[in-house]
DNA sequence: AATGAATGAGTATTCATTCAT
DNA sequence: GATGAATGAATACTCATTCAT
């Protein structure tokens, strides 16, 4: 349903996860982070298993532990590193704006291209009653609000717009852009500029300004 | 962080639970309704035993199991609860309103008014990687989103609007007075007015009909 | 698989098994032991479950409790039930006949008679690791087995034969019967006749004294 | 009472059971098997409990399913175990057999013999409505039986035996092992000898044939 | 550091039996 | 006697985590 959770999670990137790799340190800890996102995404937290996870890198499951203290250390963990890759991308639409709306609708597009791409690496078998994993108050979800707040903040003082309650503006729209994107998904063919449209369009200018299809 | 999930969930009532025999059949199906709740709603779906929920309710475990077939099947039972609570609601307000900005003011404020009211019952410590239990497809969220759907159909109906993407349109509605509940509930004193202020300004005028605070 | 455990269990017989039937205290005794008899037949000892057997007669499951004191009593009254009804067949075979080779020949038949058409009552999906329920040291089998051996011991002190091991021989017949009856079950069409000549051909003639076929 | 079932079931072997993290796989896999061979034996499939077996063996409840995925997979693996033990055994006397006569013969004799050796192992109190685990159709029985039914039908080639329905044939062999040898482990003293004379008279010349006590 | 077997607390669910009505 | 809801002990199985190698 819900898809904020990835927002963040921007790129799974380089797939090969074959058995072992190179066997750095550095590299088994990406590995144990990319499998984490991967099982998380499909079986959400409650859902996946440490051993779902650790199986996906080839290691063994006691190796887990000597990266990561427990299965909720790697879920925060993949949190922050969402959050972390999720900035140079809201830097560069914030580099490229001239106004909000501008801004805006940068951000929107990039995260509904993002969120097409990444459709199938994401939105797998959710079992019962298990919602997406990053739903909750987690250091990444708190990241990116803090992240788009600043953002926006930035944007709209820079064009001199009269105050808003910024806390209340950006929760909606990351709310808004996170369900129209759901929408999205589920429909063919698959519309991220029409989503762009209404979700931009929606936060702009309220319903006299939505598109008519 | 969300709460749409919780939109639905009226009242927990009364909480007197009382011995355990004595009880009338239909008290024990509503206690243990009631009890459920509270947990899923403290504890997530996954956190959640069905343990934790008949302890609340005073009764042996086994009795659990002849109201409810399962802890999936309250946990469905609590949605359509919810759901058949909620419509009522949402009648009123339509039939109350002349056009669709004053429905959805109507049924903004009654929202925000509900969660306040509810506040205690819900949002307790949500544990780690646990997200809301109904935000998943659940026969709440989806007669919740049907409902809202439908009176949003016909309200503009009524007034002859023009057409615009419903499906986007619910969903971003109800996204918004989740954040903005969530928010909301956040604050000191608690504002409902502010808040049906500010998700009702954005959705009929977008960032301009903001409020200024 | 094995069948000798229901060889005494003759017949469920009159199969009316509405709801509450004429609530005579016999009345209800005799639905429970017939429904017993089925579930156990269908389901093996553990596998039933009073409720099961209670279902099936309409009576309230505390009713249970009034005609018989645990699910092991049902188990052995039917037990001693079967032995009851078994007793009469056995004599019948035993006054027709005039040596141990003609009470031998009639006691198979009847007994393959009776398997084949109760076979739709038995034999129904037996779960995994289930045996059937009456193999056990019941009341019936000991019971049927006393039966079988001194209608044996007569017989052949009838005519007068050399002593035997009339243990052994008991057991063996009935080994004989309940396993040749088995794999009758399992053919078609069914031939009891067949069935009858080997296990007949066997224990009079051994090996040389079997039907060609 | 019956006992074919653990005909295959040979032994229990050095119960030696140590500590729990320095014995080897195997061993675990094997303590494993010949404290399920026991707890099955005597409390039969369904009145076992995987924790009285795990008990047995000393080892935590979690590894026994780090050997087995279940309750019924030991149970499985146990009959594939005792019929892989029991084929060497059968292949022996089949080849020192000169005909079926000695054939049978000598496996009956190695039958009881196994039995009474095993007496102590098996045949513990059985409890109510238990019968034996391996009666039911589990690879062991249909692999012994396809064995026996096998041996039987070469041995019969070999002397150009005229035909018999050989699938009745050995359902009544196995049968009457098994009943003759629970009858011989209730007698003092223990007379495989007996026991052996009086199958293998059945079998080859029926009641003229038996041993004169 | 890596391994993977061992651990055991924890969970949902069943069912024989009791007992208030 | 009959009823059927309440009871709670018992069971199979999972999985995060530990630890000997």
């Amino acid at each position: 349903m819900s898809n904020i959770a990835y927002f963040p999670a921007m790129p799974p990137r380089e797939d090969n996860r074959p058995g072992k790799r190179e066997r750095t340190k550095t590299a088994n800890r990406q590995a144990i982070l990319d499998a984490a996102r991967q099982v998380f995404g499909e079986l959400g937290y409650d859902g996946a298993t440490v051993r779902d996870i650790i199986r996906l890198t080839g290691l063994a499951s006691g190796t887990f532990y000597n990266y990561y203290k427990s299965k909720e250390e790697v879920f925060d963990a993949l949190a922050d590193d969402g959050a972390r890759r999720f900035r140079p991308l809201l830097r560069v639409e914030f580099e490229k704006a001239t106004d909000f709306a501008s801004f805006l609708r940068g951000a929107m597009r990039a995260y509904f291209d993002f969120l097409a791409a990444e459709h199938e690496t994401w939105r797998v078998n959710r079992p019962a009653g298990e919602a997406h994993p990053t739903v909750r108050s987690t250091p990444e979800v708190t990241a990116v609000f803090a992240e788009v707040r600043e953002a926006f903040e930035r944007v709209l003082e820079r064009e001199h717009a009269p105050p808003v309650d910024l806390d209340y503006l950006t929760a909606a729209c990351i709310a808004v852009a996170r369900e129209v994107g759901d929408k999205m998904l589920e429909r063919r063919p698959m519309d991220t500029e029409g989503a762009t449209a209404f979700a931009v369009g929606l936060i702009l200018g309220g319903l006299p300004a939505l598109p008519r299809p």
